[in-house]
DNA sequence: CGATATTTAAAACAGTCATTTGAAATTGTC
DNA sequence: GACAATTTCAAATGACTGTTTTAAATATCG
């Protein structure tokens, strides 16, 4: 075997982009090998002779997708750890929104695609990637809610929070996109605007949740201590 | 022209109800008449008989779950028109909710589909069937915001809140299917507690807006009467 | 140069599926 | 009960899509 020439690197270079392009957009079954080999600029069998198989392309695009745009916008998105948890939500949901809409990143795309069409890698995508991203944000949150407040209500909670930061984005994404705007509330600079509008709508939320709660819990101390308590 | 028999009505209820299932599943192009007539009890001929053509039947079978899940679940939620705001969104959110997790409702899913992959019918059943219903929620929600409130940011809560609903019902669809839970934040029962949420989590994020927007609007009201103020 | 790596055009291969057809069965009506 | 229209049926039509393989041509590295 001689060393492997420069020539490949470039090619599956172009291969991958084109591959996380066209994928992202139509997903995995309505995707061809030629559409993307043309968009590559390479000849149909370069698939097959650099991954072996479509599907090992998808797998390696949708990584790759994923890669760097975790890298173009880290989850953080530039607070520092031990800032006030207020300011760290925010850094997240920054990010997420950045993510989404950020046209170079196809990652969020693959992801819309597979819970349409699932193809097999979706559920080890998300145990390996969506997870720990989510747990993130859980964190933050339940130190917003305070000690009070039950996991579920926790995960009611995150899980309403980053749906208001992904479903708008879908939507936008195809009803935007015929040239017309639908009832337009939503364009690319409104997306900053659109981030400190959940953050402060769901601090006030979470604040409402954890406030429920702690009236709860002290009623029921109330109670019970009235009744001799219990140890 | 004889007039049509009996056997027509039943046929092409059959086939309705069989197409509203497979569509809604797998989507128009995935989605094969053989199937279709199949779990209608039909001849494969059928469709092409009785609708014309693939692209008719699904329109119909479309606008038939529409109106079904409508009737089902009317947008109100049972709650009266001169009932307190909150109530009628708690209302709306549960009739939303309800909508989307009726397992014999397939209206929905229609939607998810046609927004992965748009078939052309998507602007106009936007137009005429989602639009009036975002409206009616968007008014809910303005008259809870009050007047100082701008229509952006009441667009952003509207989204907001519909966006809650939304997102959570389709990763459940997803994520839950393969028969284990992925970390299981949402059993069928769990609906209306997760209807509860979204009520209380948006009433307050709605009422910090509010209070954003008129702190805002006293501020600018204090500074110009101070410089001799405007008509 | 020569051995290996890569690119190429064309062909092979393996399907898929909406729609049509013409005959057979069914049903409402006279 | 027979006629005529309606509906069902199995089979065929016909057109299309798209991955993978092949074998020859070309480029590159040492």
């Amino acid at each position: 075997m001689k060393t492997p020439r420069e020539d490949t690197a470039r090619t599956r270079g172009k291969l991958l982009a084109a591959a996380g392009e066209v994928f992202a957009e139509k997903g995995f079954r309505d995707t061809t090998i030629a559409e993307i080999s043309m968009r590559a600029g390479a000849n149909i069998a370069a698939v097959n002779y650099h991954f072996g198989s479509k599907e090992i392309l998808y797998s390696e695009a949708w990584r790759h997708a994923f890669a760097k745009s975790l890298q173009a916008h880290p989850p953080d998105g530039g607070v520092a750890a031990d800032a006030p948890p207020e300011q760290r939500l925010m850094g997240q949901i920054m990010a997420l929104l950045r993510r989404i809409s950020d046209k170079d990143n196809r990652a969020f795309w693959f992801m819309h695609r597979e819970i349409a069409n699932p193809t097999g890698l979706l559920t080890e995508v998300v145990r390996e990637e969506i997870m720990p991203l989510r747990q993130r944000t859980e964190s933050v949150v339940r130190e917003l809610l305070g000690l009070c407040v039950n996991k579920r209500e926790a995960r009611f909670c995150e899980m309403g929070i980053v749906s208001q930061c992904i479903n708008p984005m879908v939507v936008r994404s195809r009803l935007n996109q015929g040239g017309k705007e639908y009832d337009g509330p939503f364009r690319i600079d409104d997306i900053e605007a659109y981030a400190r509008h959940v953050v402060s709508f769901s601090l006030a939320g979470i604040a409402a949740v954890r406030a429920v709660a702690e009236a709860r819990r002290v009623k029921r101390k109330t109670k019970t201590a009235g009744k001799g308590g219990r140890p």
